[in-house]
DNA sequence: ATCGGTTACTAACCACCGGTTACAATATAA
DNA sequence: TTATATTGTAACCGGTGGTTAGTAACCGAT
């Protein structure tokens, strides 16, 4: 049988993998190139092209399992019944901070995914969908802690004022050199803060915006 | 006299740096070689290395006109007395995401410059100082807003936050091909939006913060 | 046992990059 | 006119991501 050859492969194609991946979280992507990847891996960098398309594919193959694992967790915070939605919303912040800062690459890939590619096949799209659901996950959070009957276009607005805020804290910190648990000793106060003041303007200008609205549907 | 020389020389220079200008704010620093700078300012990419260091520096000194711009234009809003405190902090946030949005390269030098170069001589230290400068505005601008007292360590946690969030919003933009204008159209009152909930929020956290300490203080 | 085809892989190469060096042309000062 | 800066370049360096032509090992079938 072909068990020999197919087990061959599938190692080599692992050890690449696993190559790539500590020396891309070591260093970052654009810090690391194919030939060491390849040194690394035990084999030369030509072979990599016969199982990755090109070292962006690589990447993303890399980011597919965490951000799957990503969006679980955010399920797992807007299904928790225990906590109220404002709660839920805040949950799901702070596991995207952490998130983003602790898989900066996987979070990286997720960002740049270019919405409307036409050239590609696979993997761009997987990230793609993996983006949308992540998103709705969040506007689903947001829904629940807006007054009722707040409108869709509303709802859309809030949960991209939710993701310019947490995007900008990871972005803030995606390049520096400390490690994310001394990251959060430092300023995990501070991103409690930022989640704080998030979450409470966002109460008080929908209850603002609703009474509002309502006002103006009673004139 | 040397002025043949002299005039040559400013010209070449000139040219240089128009061609970079142009082309960064094109492509982007990445995506422009010195080949095609050199070809864009009629001379061979060496004779750029007579002119300036290296690429980056390049960047850096195409970047310190636009930020010493964008540093009036953040102490303007600072010093309009026509305004609420709160209303000025909105104001110096839209003008950071226009300039954001607006000369991306010289956001990225901005943000980008390392804190503690040491082997680093001038324009690093331009672009750091500018950037301290910029931030020391944005808290004399947040200090205003928050209740009298507030100590230091707590405006320049509330200053964190208000950049986390206009830092966001620039970031998820910046890499978009979208113009500015039509970027504005599209999603300048969700940026309103979102200054909004920022400031919103900032007064009710600092409010409860304020009655608490108060309250601790009575008690 | 060996032959043909597939699989797994690599050496040599490509065009290009940012940057350096050794050298030529020209304008200026003497 | 001659010596010297100034201004510029061609050729090169080590490196990159990626391609191609070719090889060695394995496999199933005769």
């Amino acid at each position: 049988m072909a068990n020999r050859q197919r087990s061959r492969s599938a190692e080599t194609r692992q050890a690449i993998l696993s190559a790539a991946g500590e020396l891309f979280a070591e260093r970052g992507y654009d810090g690391v190139t194919m030939r060491e990847i390849a040194r690394a891996a035990g084999c030369s960098h030509t072979a990599i092209y016969l199982y990755f398309k090109d070292k962006e594919a690589l990447l993303h193959e890399l980011a597919v399992g965490p951000l799957t694992a990503l969006e679980a967790e955010l399920a797992a915070a807007l299904g928790d019944v225990g906590l109220t939605p404002a709660e839920r919303v805040r949950a799901m912040g702070r596991r995207f901070i952490r998130f983003g800062l602790t898989h900066r690459n996987s979070y990286h890939v997720l960002m740049m995914a270019r919405a409307g590619r036409v050239d590609e096949e696979e993997p761009d799209l997987a990230v793609n969908a993996l983006r949308n659901r992540l998103f709705a996950l969040l506007r689903r959070g947001i829904a629940a802690m807006l007054p009722d009957g707040t409108p869709d276009e509303r709802v859309l607005a809030y949960s991209r004022v939710v993701f310019f805020h947490v995007h900008g804290i990871v972005e803030t910190y995606r390049l520096s050199e400390e490690a994310v648990p001394a990251l959060l000793a430092r300023l995990g106060s501070t991103f409690e803060l930022s989640l704080d003041v998030l979450l409470a303007g966002i109460e008080r200008t929908a209850a603002a915006e609703a009474q509002r609205g309502g006002s103006r549907r009673e004139g």
